[in-house]
DNA sequence: AGCGGCTCCCTT
DNA sequence: AGGGAGCCGCTC
């Protein structure tokens, strides 16, 4: 990898004098600084530079200069940082990205060197080892604590005090002691990159046939060292993990490094598990609740070659690594790849950039795979290997569908009599249950039964969610929250407050009513807020303290127990509403997911799924279990739509407090558009979320054929207008969803 | 992103 | 005239 970084020639003090820096600012271009007589720059090298009043760190871009700046105000590199210069397969891929999202390329630097201090290493941690020389003015007698301590340092490892203090038993002022009278040396601990491998365990595990060839077409696909896209598709439980554990072995005895992305770390615990029997080592990992210190040693250990696998976030994606040989995008169809601040960009779209850019191949992992991933198959862009069920016969559960039209609920209850039923002879059974409604709360809207007031946030066009667990109105969007009064906040008239449509906390309290007996636990991201209540609450159901579970989407992944046979889905038809591009796929790749969670087991399952449109082709295709055939009727109706992937896709959202100014300056957009064939411009039209933390926002949604430049088409269309500062206009590539 | 410089309008 | 709040544009 770095063979292309010697190459460029060093700059010696007396052939140039100047360098172009690219800043991890929110700034389209690189700005020129004098190079220091005595300082040796090259294309990739961090820098420490002044920009304005602060001093950032920096990336040598080129080693051309702008003539027409005046040299008497350029500023000078103020330090080369020791580590190995950005290759530039990452300056490419950062270039690449800034073009296709139009984000400003400064702003894609920053998500590479998202690690602000990381040139300026903190002291590093103290240990303690036994000295060279005791001191002689030691005492004849030594007290046992320290005796232990003595004895636990007695193999020359070097042990931070809380280790000491945790192995010993004695406190941490002994510890101290000693150190000031000398019977202990205090070092500064050097911690090493993270994930260090450098002999591949071999694989212990029995794998089926196709597992077996999978796995083989993988390594292959890595031994062959060059671009290459493929996609494993299998069913939870087929073993696809284990599967890309082996093309990963392949790329590590290559000695090349691999980034696997993860949509949620959520998923870790069970992950890290599985890695750590694979390969007997922890791998990096890389999101964003990562402690500073973690991330400077891991973006170090990447940029210098040294720690070889990364697990992460989308995130993961921009570290500069010095020889990447193989990604893998796991639960590839997840929408939580699409980065929806800032540089707006799919994580999953760009790593097929990143791996075609660095020659290298790239394996996408889903049970669910999105419409565009099985149209790249089709298209033969991406390899394919499918990985059937290992345990075929207690694979799939038995669906049921219900139609709420001829099967009602009772007034103000959500749960139809025949999943009433279902979770009676369930609890009878000794079994457990799963309740699936993908809203938190008591109940999503709060009205006066008087007046007819309903509760609304003030920054959002959103009704405030009841939530009886901590006794507060919110808004789901901007956070505002409020405690429930008792009385009407229009007419004062009290107990007139009435509410409509259920939450999981509404649906906890049906389950109560219908079957005391049961316990009950309800699983939602308000509730169940640290990693550590999620395996606690894990645990409680695999130790069959839990028997009905009632939960939003935080349940459709990962773990499975062996006793949950019966899964209603309260309400399929809630992720349908409001006409979203992926509605369909996205409700088919969720329900599907949480219909998997039942009968895992050795007994047969169950899913009930409730719905008010049971002829619609995303039930149907649930019922039926059909996933190619509905993802050809969608892709259909995609294409008689010219959308994505038969037609480009992007979305312009422009928002601003001044309701009546934004309107005014839409239009002006409007009139502006371009006229093209192949071009259709919509909008404007108020976006879904009309009005979202106290800003109003509209939007333009821009579809063209194939082959129509869009990013140019949308640059000749924006120069022709000035943003007034007051809004914030973002464009949206490839949106994903309509908000 | 952060900062300084500018304008506009309200205060006294 | 004084002065503060939002708006704009620059940073080599």
């Amino acid at each position: 990898m770095q063979q292309s970084n010697q190459k460029q020639a060093s700059l010696l003090p007396d052939t140039a004098l100047r360098v172009q820096v690219l800043v991890p600012y929110p700034v389209a271009h690189v700005y020129d600084y004098i190079v220091p007589e005595g300082m040796v720059l090259s294309v990739g090298d961090y820098v420490k530079v002044s920009l304005g009043k602060k001093d950032t760190v920096g990336v040598v871009w080129s080693l051309a200069e702008d003539k027409k700046l005046d040299p008497a105000r350029l500023k000078s590199v103020q330090q080369k940082y020791d580590c190995p210069p950005m290759p530039k397969i990452q300056r490419q891929f950062i270039e690449w990205v800034a073009r296709y999202t139009m984000a400003d390329m400064g702003s894609v630097l920053k998500m590479s060197v998202s690690v602000p201090d990381v040139f300026q290493p903190p002291k590093p941690p103290q240990a303690y080892i036994l000295p060279d020389t005791l001191p002689d003015t030691l005492p004849d007698k030594i007290s046992v604590p320290r005796q232990k301590i003595l004895d636990f340092l007695s193999d020359a490892v070097p042990r931070r005090a809380a280790e000491i203090v945790r192995q010993v038993g004695c406190s941490a002022s002994v510890i101290r002691a000693m150190a000031v009278a000398g019977q202990l040396k205090s070092v500064p601990l050097l911690i090493p990159a993270p994930c260090r491998i450098t002999e591949v365990p071999k694989n212990t595990l029995v794998f089926s046939e196709s597992q077996r060839q999978a796995a083989d077409s993988l390594i292959q696909l890595v031994a062959a060292k060059k671009y290459d896209a493929a996609l494993l598709d299998g069913v939870t439980g087929a073993g696809k993990t284990e599967v890309y554990f082996e093309a990963v072995a392949e790329a590590l005895r290559q000695g090349r490094q691999v980034l696997i992305l993860l949509p949620e770390i959520s998923l870790s615990a069970q992950f890290l598990d599985r890695f750590n029997r694979r390969f007997g080592i922890a791998p990096a990992i890389w999101h964003s609740e990562v402690s500073q210190a973690k991330r400077r040693r891991t973006w170090l250990g990447v940029a210098e070659g040294k720690t070889k696998v990364i697990v992460g976030a989308r995130s993961a994606l921009f570290l500069p690594y010095a020889d990447l040989g193989l990604i893998i995008v796991d639960e590839e169809h997840d929408a939580s790849y699409k980065q929806e601040e800032g540089v707006l960009y799919h994580a999953r779209d760009m790593a097929i950039v990143r791996a075609s850019l660095g020659n290298i191949p790239i394996v996408l992992v889903s049970a669910t795979p999105a419409l565009e991933t099985m149209h790249n198959v089709k298209q033969e862009k991406y390899r394919y290997l499918h990985l059937p069920s290992r345990h075929a016969g207690a694979a799939m559960p038995e669906m049921h569908v219900i139609d709420l039209k001829t099967t009602p609920t009772g007034r103000g209850l959500f749960l139809s009599p025949t999943l009433q039923q279902a979770l009676k002879e369930t609890f009878a059974a000794r079994e457990q249950s799963l309740l699936f409604l993908n809203r938190r709360g008591y109940a999503p809207l709060t009205l006066c039964r008087t007046c007819g007031y309903r509760f609304q946030c003030p920054s959002c066009s959103a009704w405030l969610v009841e939530h009886r667990h901590y006794a507060r109105m919110q808004c789901h969007h901007c956070g505002y929250s409020h405690k429930i009064p008792k009385s009407c906040p229009e007419c004062a008239t009290e107990d007139s407050l009435a509410s409509c449509g259920p939450g999981v906390e509404r649906i906890q309290e049906e389950v109560q009513a219908l079957i005391p007996e049961a316990r009950t636990l309800i699983l939602a991201s308000d509730i169940v807020t640290s990693q550590k209540m999620i395996s606690d609450a894990v645990h409680q159901i695999e130790e069959r303290k839990v028997d009905i579970i009632i939960g939003t989407q935080i349940i459709a992944k990962g773990h499975h127990f062996p006793s949950l046979t019966c899964v209603g889905v309260v309400d399929a038809d809630l992720g349908l509403a409001g006409g979203d591009l992926r509605a369909g796929e996205r409700t088919f790749q969720l329900l599907h997911q949480v219909s998997g969670r039942a009968g895992r087991g050795e007994k047969p399952g169950h899913v009930y799924i409730q719905t008010y449109m049971p002829e619609l082709s995303v039930i149907c295709a649930l019922a039926a279990n059909d996933r190619d055939k509905f993802l050809e009727a969608e892709a259909r109706e995609r294409e008689k739509a010219g959308l994505p992937p038969y037609g480009r896709l992007a979305a312009l959202i422009i928002s601003g407090k001044d309701e009546v100014k934004l309107d005014l300056f839409c239009r002006t957009l409007a009139q502006k558009a371009p006229r093209f064939d192949d071009v259709r411009i919509l909008g404007p039209v108020s976006a879904p979320m009309a009005f979202l933390r106290g800003k109003h926002r509209r939007r333009f949604l821009v579809k063209t054929g194939k082959s129509v430049a869009l990013q140019k088409l949308l640059a000749e269309w924006l120069s022709s207008v000035k943003v007034p500062g007051a809004f914030q206009l973002k464009i949206d590539i490839d949106p994903q969803s309509f908000n």
